[in-house]
This record gives structure tokens, sequence and C-alpha cells, in this order.
DNA sequence: GTTGAGCGTT
């Protein structure tokens, strides 16, 4: 049974119980994990009052005669001026320095920093991880306004590492922390080791309770499906090593103990400098040597096998295709929309995804099986709206039914996976159907099809060579390896692959742009990548700086700018509130994925209500709310929220009939929340309103399911008089829907609107 | 009234 022993670094500071071994020692690692640089322990012994030291052998610290006891024990650091002999002087000065160099804190840039948060804050903020020697915020000469960023110091490497690892959430703000760049990374010892010949039954949660006898453990992680191998990470590199070569029973299980660094594996996996660079712990453990030697190197060759292409050549289910013979009018619809305004045209690229699309599958709530005749009032809803609807997620019936039902043979046989698919279908889903693309429909290039995402910073376009590329710039990079394109149900040795970059200094430590993943095409290996215990906050986290995604030239001739439409502004307040759903509400389960739409503002500002100059409301193909239900909002902004109800009509429940699914979605936007909403349901009787008050009904029962009603209506939002708190939306669900929050933003700055949302499944 | 990728008038 292990005890604890109370150990402070001196006298005066706050003991931290450290656990002893089964034979009643200490383990100096154990020690060292807390203290780093001890070389001992001492205590006073309460007869005689003297410091007595504790016995030190062999890496064990050897309790007192009569036990540890509840004495506080100090700890002993390595002196220079107390040297005995010249040799010894040598000796243990080379160690110190060692040590020091190895442990030196070296400043930390905070980046993200919100605007009123003064260097005190920021003290008193990171305070909490060890005795700051030093805290910035950076402002500007003339106006003292803050830079957003900041650096800080501490006083001992420990608190450095501990908050180098996890992001902070500083005055409502993700920051992150990072070594700056004007400091070379300065030291880079491997804090992971690989451990292998593991057997199933060895969880991560063993392997977590086994090795923190020698250390804290910050990481497990094991790849999945079972490959007979896990990567330990410990806070203290010094441990990391010690263990290196040894073999360890757990479970009855003798494993083996190595350097985790099949560095040449990453690169010919495409898997570039991942975590050796920048001095920065590895975090979540995405890095890890990943399953399935799908592919090959990027650079050349397809994918490999994989899914077949989906039955029924010829017919794409996109456009009125699939499930044999799908609805024409889908076709028309798409026609009608792409002959319309600029506007439309644009629209129509948002949202154009690749995931089979219900209705053109045919399936609706009412639909019988097999063929369609597309003249469903769900169908003309979805044409008159001019969108395609199937990129977001969507319930696993559902997703079955349509996969089913458009034949297509990729995904038919892995039906009984379809709650993994499910759970990996997009977190942002944007660009054009890649069958669109084979077939010649599009000019447009394929995009990523989902990745765990945050804070993408921005995104633009470059040229160079001919070759467009698309680069979507993010805040952070280790979750690269989640990127997952969908193929499915189609030849995947047609297309090329992605060709991911980046730029961070986490990645790359020269910033510069260098290939670090390649495109991965099976969900299990998405999901293989991502640290279980991640997931509910890597599936808000960006990792990907840039992208580039080209095509095939014998496939497709030329490449073309992708016109995206990220949401730009202010993702971190929503993250925020959707990491706290995420952890709070759900329970960290099932947050199944996010969807933004924007779009620029054509022309002018979209302050003042003036709708777009190209908004003729005779031809806009989408819905315009009441005005009573957008008092503040701009045309611009009616259309985006008109462009999000359309979007989420495959999802209005399926229980009703098809006519009526139009009207189980409601788009509810008000300028004071929740009252107007539910004020307006009762006094007017047109069908907004009835959404509306649909809208609130369910955000009541999203209130008694225990979500909590802040995650609907962020009222507390800071942002713009434009922005979203004016106009919450809340949308219906049925319990076999997914639940909807989003959120709205206009940016009139930069003539841009921003929706946002997330969906959550309720399970 | 507003802004959000970066790298520090020590």
């Amino acid at each position: 049974m292990a005890s604890y022993i109370q150990v402070a670094e001196d006298d005066g500071e706050e003991p931290i119980e450290l656990p002893s071994e089964d034979d009643g020692t200490l383990l100096l690692s154990t020690l060292a994990a807390q203290f780093p640089g001890t070389c001992g322990l001492k205590f006073r012994n309460p007869e005689t009052k003297a410091i007595r030291g504790v016995r030190l052998c062999e890496g064990r610290l050897h309790p007192p005669e009569d036990g540890w006891g509840q004495n506080v024990y100090y700890c002993v650091f390595p002196k220079e001026n107390k040297r005995k002999s010249d040799d010894h002087l040598e000796n243990s000065t080379a160690k110190t320095k060692r040590m020091e160099t190895k442990m030196k804190c070296s400043d930390l840039i905070i980046l993200g920093l919100p605007w009123k948060t003064s260097e005190q804050q920021l003290r008193e903020y990171f305070e909490s991880f060890g005795e700051v020697l030093m805290a910035q915020v950076k402002k500007d000469s003339k106006t003292g306004q803050s830079k957003g960023f900041g650096f800080i110091r501490f006083a001992n490497h420990e608190s450095q590492i501990r908050v180098m690892a996890q992001r902070h959430l500083i005055d409502g703000r993700w920051c992150d922390v990072k070594v700056p760049n004007s400091k070379g990374a300065p030291q880079q010892v491997p804090c992971k080791v690989f451990v292998g010949r593991c057997t199933e039954d060895i969880s991560a949660d063993d392997l977590r309770e086994y090795f923190s006898k020698y250390g804290e453990v910050t990481d497990v992680f094991i790849p999945k499906p079972f490959r007979a191998f896990a990567f330990v990470t410990f806070l203290d590199p010094d441990i990391a090593q010690a263990l290196c070569g040894e073999d360890h029973i757990i479970k009855q299980t003798s494993v083996h103990v190595s350097e985790a660094s099949p560095k040449s594996d990453y690169q010919q996996r495409g898997y570039l400098n991942q975590q050796q660079t920048g001095g920065v712990p590895p975090r979540g453990g995405s890095g890890g040597v990943g399953p399935g030697a799908r592919g090959g190197p990027m650079d050349k060759g397809g994918y490999g096998g994989g899914y077949g292409p989906p039955a029924g050549n010829g017919v794409h289910p996109f456009h009125g295709g699939g499930g044999g013979g799908g609805p024409g009018g889908s076709g028309n619809n798409m026609g009608g929309m792409n002959g319309g305004s600029p506007w439309n045209q644009g629209n129509a690229a948002r949202s154009s995804i690749d995931m089979p699309n219900l209705q053109t599958l045919g399936i609706t709530g009412q639909a019988p099986p097999g063929g369609q005749t597309g003249t469903g009032s769900l169908t003309n809803s979805l044409a008159l709206a001019g969108i395609n609807l199937g990129a977001l997620p969507m319930n696993h019936a559902l997703v079955a039914a349509a996969l089913n039902q458009a034949g297509w043979g990729g995904l038919i046989g892995q039906t009984a996976e379809l709650p993994l698919q499910v759970r990996l279908v997009p977190f942002s889903s944007r660009g054009p159907s890649i069958r669109s693309i084979l077939e010649g429909r599009t000019s447009e290039l394929p995009y990523i099809r989902w990745f765990s995402c945050e804070d993408y910073a921005a995104c633009d376009w470059e040229k160079s060579n001919g070759i467009s590329k698309k680069r979507i710039r993010f805040k952070r990079t280790e979750e690269l390896l989640t990127v997952h394109h969908n193929f499915n149900g189609l030849d995947k040795s047609k297309f090329a692959q992605g060709v991911f970059r980046t730029a961070s200094p986490e990645v790359c430590s020269d910033r510069q742009f260098r290939t670090t993943a390649r495109i991965i095409d099976d969900p299990e290996e998405c999901v293989a990548r991502i640290p279980p215990r991640s997931i509910p906050q890597t599936i808000a986290c960006v990792d990907i700086y840039s992208l580039e995604i080209r095509m095939q030239p014998d496939l497709v001739p030329r490449t073309e700018k992708i016109p995206i439409h990220f949401a730009q502004k202010d993702i971190t307040h929503n993250t925020s509130i959707f990491r706290e759903v995420e952890r709070s509400a759900c329970g960290g389960e099932e947050v199944v994925g996010c969807y933004g739409i924007g779009g620029r503002v054509a022309g002018g500002a979209s302050r003042g209500g003036a709708p777009p100059p190209d908004d003729d409301p005779a031809k806009r193909s989408w819905h315009q709310p009441s005005k009573a239900l957008l008092p503040r909002s701009s045309g611009y902004h009616q259309k985006a929220l008109a462009e999000i109800r359309n979007s989420l009509l495959p999802f209005a429940n399926s229980g009703e009939g098809s006519s009526s699914a139009a009207s189980t979605i409601s788009t509810v936007s008000t300028t004071s929340g929740v009252s107007s909403a539910s004020g307006l349901s009762s006094a007017s009787t047109n069908g907004l309103d009835k959404e509306a008050a649909l809208g609130r009904q369910n955000v009541n029962h999203l209130v008694n399911m225990g979500y909590s009603e802040k995650f609907c209506f962020p009222r507390s939002y800071r942002a713009s008089p434009l922005s979203v708190e004016k106009h919450p939306i809340g949308l219906p669900f049925s319990g076999t829907s997914p639940i909807f929050f989003f959120f709205c933003q206009e940016a009139p700055h930069h003539r841009q609107a921003v929706n946002v949302f997330r969906i959550y499944y309720a399970r």
C-alpha cells in the first residue's frame, strides 16, 4: 500500500504529498517529478531538533527507522560551493549545469489575450501554476491599448511545462502559451516512451496507473485498432528516459519500454516533425504512430483500395441520381439556383457537400423505398432553398437509410460502423462535392471533409506555379492528423491527395511550410488518431495551419480557387461556450459536429439593414424571415439566417409529414433573446412566429434536459451591437434529431457575416 | 462603436 509523504521544497513552502513505493521507499524520480533538480531529502528530527538526511540508495529514498510519519521533508538541492575535491567539483558542476540547462525557464509568450487583461491579471492567473517572475502585457506605446499578447516567466521549469501543456482560459478567451520565436528552443528531451508488447487488455488507465509510480504521467495513447503498443508520456523527461530499455510487467504481461522516436516512420507516413521541435511537450498525444499504412507517401500514388465506386455509375446521388432514380426536381432546382444572381451562386458553392444528400437520395419522412419522383414538398422546399443539405452530421438511422437506399457500396459494408462514421462526420463541411468534380460539373477542388477545429484563424488564397492553394491558417497544429477527407463511396485511387502543410512552430521549427500529413481516409484511423480523452476537446480544436489540396492533373486539368467561407470571427468565445457544453451539459460525450456558414457581404457593409445589391427577393433562393423576428438584422444577416434555416431542413422532425417539415425548423432571432421569442409566439399566427414559438419550446426542452440556456442565448457575449447575442437562434429537435445550437454574428468591419453553429446529439 | 495574427520600444 502506498502511503504519502509530505515533501516541501523548503521551509515555509507548502508540502506536496508524494506516494511511497510498496517497500516503503520513495523514488527519487517521484520526488524529482515534483521538485526538479532535487537530489535528496532532509527533515528535522523532532527529538534532537537537528536536520537529518534521508538515506538514498539506488534512486530510492529510505524512510527513517520509525517510518516516514507525519514529518514534513524538505528537498535537498545540489550546492556547488560544498565540493570536497576538484574532481567532485568538476563532475557536480557539470551535472548541475546540465540540470540547469535542461530545467531552465524561458520567457513564454501568451497569445490571444483579451484586450482588457492587465499584467496583474495575467500574473494572477499564472501564479496558480507556480511562482511568476515576470508578467507583461504588450501594449501600444501610444494608446496603451493591449496588443493581445504578453510574456511570462516562471521561477521553476515544472510550472513552465505544466503551463505549456494546456491551453488557458483567461478572461474568457482561450490563450496559447508558447516559447517565443525570438528564443531558441531551449531543450528537447523526449517525455514520451513507447511501450511495446502490450496486450489488448491493458487499458490506458492500466498504463497510467502503472507508470504513475515512476512519475507523473501526462498522457497515455493507445492506437486503435489495437496494435500491441502504446505511448506513455511523462511530465519529466528524465523519468521517460530512465525507463527506456526496461521491461515491465503489467497485468501479467511483460511490456517493453523504449524510446518513442519512430521519426522515420513518421516521415514515411507523412507525419513530419510532429513533436520534434519547439520545446513544447506533446499535447494530447495526437502524434502517435498511426495505424494502417494506407495510401503511400503523400507526394505520389493515390489511395489504395478502400471503398469501391458507388453502384449505378453515371448517376450521382448528388443531383437527382442515386437510389434508383432520385428526384429530378433537385437537379432542376440546382440549375435554377445557379442561374440566379452571383449571390446565389456563392450560396450554392458554400452549400455543396459530399455527403449523400438525403433528399436526392429520396430520404424523407414519408419516402417510399426505391425510386422517387422528386415531388415531395420537402424536396420542393429544398429546391426553393436552392441548397444542398447533406453535409451536416445527421442521425445514424437517417444516414444508414440514406446510404442503403443510395446503394453506396462503400458505406453499406460499414453500416455497422455507422455510429463511428457519424461521429466522425464533418466538423466543418465546405466546398464542392467530390463527385461533382469527378463529373466535371464544378471546377472547384475538394475540401477538408472534417477536422477537429476550434480556432481557425484565417483563410486565404495563394497562387504559385499555377497552383492555387487554399490556405487555412489555424492557431494550433497538434491535431493535424485528425483530418479526414471523406471519400466514402468513391474510388479514392482517382483522387489526388491533400497535402497538408504547416507553418506552426509547434510542428515546424522554421515556421515555413512543411508537409505534415496526408489526408486520412479511413474513419477508424481517424479515431485512432484522436486520443480518447481528448475527443471532447479536440473536437473543438483546430490544428491545421494551412492546407493545400491539389487535384491530380490528369483528372482535373486545372486548379482553381475554392471559395470557402469559414466562420471567421470570434469563434473563440463561442468555442468556450461549446467547451462548457461539452464538459458539463454533454458530459463530454457526443459532441458531434460543427458547421459554419458565412460569406462575404456583397457590395457594401452590412450595417443598417441594407440588403446586398444583388438581393432580388424574387430571385433569391432563401427564405426570408419576417422583419419582426429580425429587427436589427441586415439583409445579409437575414439571408444567412435563412441559409442556416434552410440547411437544417433535412433534420426537421422526420416523424412529421414532409409537407410540414419546413415548419419544424425554427429560426428564432430576436434582439432581446428569449423573452421576445416567446412574446412573438403568443401574439401572432404567422408561420414564422409559430416557428419562433416552436424554437422557444425546444429551447425550453433543452433546458429541461439540463442544457443551460446561456448556451443557446449567449447574451453575455462581448461583441458589436450587431452581433450574436442580438440574434440568438434556437432550433427544434426531436428525440432522434440532433440538437442544434448556433450563433450568428455579423462583422461589419470586415464586411462579413459570420454564422456558426454546432450540433449536439441528444443521444 | 470596433480588432484577433503574431513575437517583446524591457
